[in-house]
DNA sequence: CACATAAGTGAACAAGTGTACACATCGTTA
DNA sequence: TAACGATGTGTACACTTGTTCACTTATGTG
C-alpha cells in the first residue's frame, strides 16, 4: 500500500537516526525525545524502532559512533589543508567551524551528550573527544611542534585545546546559522584562546 | 486533613525547585522532567505547580537565579581564602571543588543548561558566567596582576579560565561523589590547565 | 524455487501526561 | 470580625506514551 519504493536494507534505521538528529537540530534536547515522536518524524510506525534500537540510548549511542565518522572527516581535511604550520591555528579553527555549521545537529547532540542523561553516551563523547586529542598530539609531534615538552605535558595541552574548541561549540550552536558576523566573533575568539595556549605551552616547564 | 504544619510563604514553591534538583541530582537531565514527576517528588498535587511556575522553563529560569546566588557565595569565599598571589591558582580550584561537590545538583543543573533545551535558561547561565569572568579580571586587577594586558586581553584570559573551569565541572560531575582519587586528579589537571594559560597570559602580547 | 530470517505494520492496553475548573483553606488587611 | 487574595486540593478529560502481539511482506541464501 504504501511501500512506494523497494526496501533498502537499514533504511529505516537511517531514517530514525536522522529523525533523533532532526529534532535536536530544531532545539529540542534529545533527553527529552520519546519513541514515537522519533517515529512519527521518521515517518514510521513506532514498532518499527524496536527493529533497530533497544531503546533511546541505545540510538544515542549509535549516534555517538557516526559522531567519530564526522570527526574523523573532519581531522582529515584539517591535515590535508593546514600544510604549514605558519597559520595553523587560524586555518584548524576555520575548519572546524565550517564542519560544525555543515554538521549543526550532529555537534548539538555532542555538546548535549556531554552533560546528557546517558552514561553511555556520555563515556563515548568523552572517549571520542579523547581520541581527537591524541591525534591531535601526534601530529604535533609530526610537524616537530612543542618539542620540549614531555609526552605528558604535550597530552595535558592537547587536553586543554580540544576542551577549549568543544566549549566553542556551544556558542556556535547557540548563534543563528547564518549570522555571519557573530560567526566570525567567535572564530577570532576561539583563535585568540588558542594561541594563548600555544603561547603558554611554548614556555611551559614542569615542575 | 494532611496540613499538619501551618503554611510557609513560599514553602511549596521551593519544595518545587528542590524537587527538580533533586532528580537532576539522581542522573536525569532536566529537559525529561515534567511538571508531574516535579509535583510528585516535591509530595504536592499538580495543580499547585501553575501557582508558581508557568511552565518547567519557568522553574528552570528562576533556578538560574538561585545559580547566581551559589556562585557569589562562592567567589566571596574565594577572595576571603585567597590572600597572598602565591597559591592563588591552586587554592582558587580547591575551592571551586569543594563548592561544586557541596552544590552537585545546582552545579549538574548549570552544566546541562549551557547545551540545555530552553534558550533563555542557556542565556542565563552564559550570563552568569560572563559576570563570574568579569568579577574575576577585576580581582587580578585588584591584586596588580596581568598588568601588562590590556582590558580587552584580560577579559579574553579571564572568559577563557572560566570556560576551562565550568568544562571540568562535567568530568567533576561525571565521576562519583566520593571517590576521592579521582576528584583529586580532576583538581590537579584543572590547576594545571589554568596555569599554562596564566604562563601564556604571561607572555602575550597583542598583534 | 523454496524457505528462513529480517523488516515493516496495525490494533490494543495500561499508565502517565498537561491542563482546566471549582472548591477549600490560610494570612492579612480594612 | 469580614472580606479578599494568595496558595493548596481533588476531580476530570482528552491525549500521548512505551511496549506487546499477531500478522504481512520483502530479501537473500541453500
Amino acid at each position: 500500500m504504501a511501500d512506494r519504493s523497494k526496501r533498502r536494507p537499514g533504511e529505516t534505521r537511517e531514517k530514525l537516526m536522522n529523525a533523533a538528529l532532526t529534532l535536536v537540530g530544531k532545539g529540542r534536547h534529545f533527553a527529552s525525545l520519546g519513541i514515537r515522536e522519533v517515529t512519527r518524524q521518521a515517518g514510521v510506525v513506532p514498532t518499527s524502532f524496536y527493529r533497530h534500537f533497544r531503546s533511546m540510548d541505545d540510538l544515542g549511542l549509535q549516534l555517538v559512533d557516526e559522531l567519530g565518522l564526522v570527526l574523523r572527516r573532519m581531522m582529515r581535511e584539517a591535515r590535508a589543508n593546514v600544510l604549514q604550520a605558519d597559520k595553523l591555528i587560524e586555518e584548524s579553527v576555520g575548519i572546524f567551524v565550517a564542519h560544525a555549521q555543515a554538521n549543526r545537529s550532529f555537534f548539538l547532540f555532542m555538546a548535549q551528550g556531554l552533560a546528557g542523561e546517558s552514561r553511555a553516551v556520555q563515556e563515548g563523547i568523552r572517549s571520542e573527544m579523547r581520541f581527537f586529542a591524541s591525534e591531535l598530539a601526534n601530529d604535533l609531534r609530526r610537524l616537530r611542534l612543542m618539542e620540549h615538552l614531555s609526552d605528558a605535558d604535550l597530552d595535558m595541552t592537547c587536553d586543554l585545546v580540544v576542551r577549549t574548541v568543544a566549549f566553542s561549540l556551544t556558542d556556535l550552536l547557540s548563534i543563528s546559522e547564518d549570522d555571519d558576523y557573530q560567526i566570525g566573533q567567535v572564530r577570532k575568539r576561539t583563535t585568540q584562546f588558542l594561541q594563548m595556549i600555544f603561547v603558554g605551552a611554548g614556555r611551559w616547564q614542569s615542575d
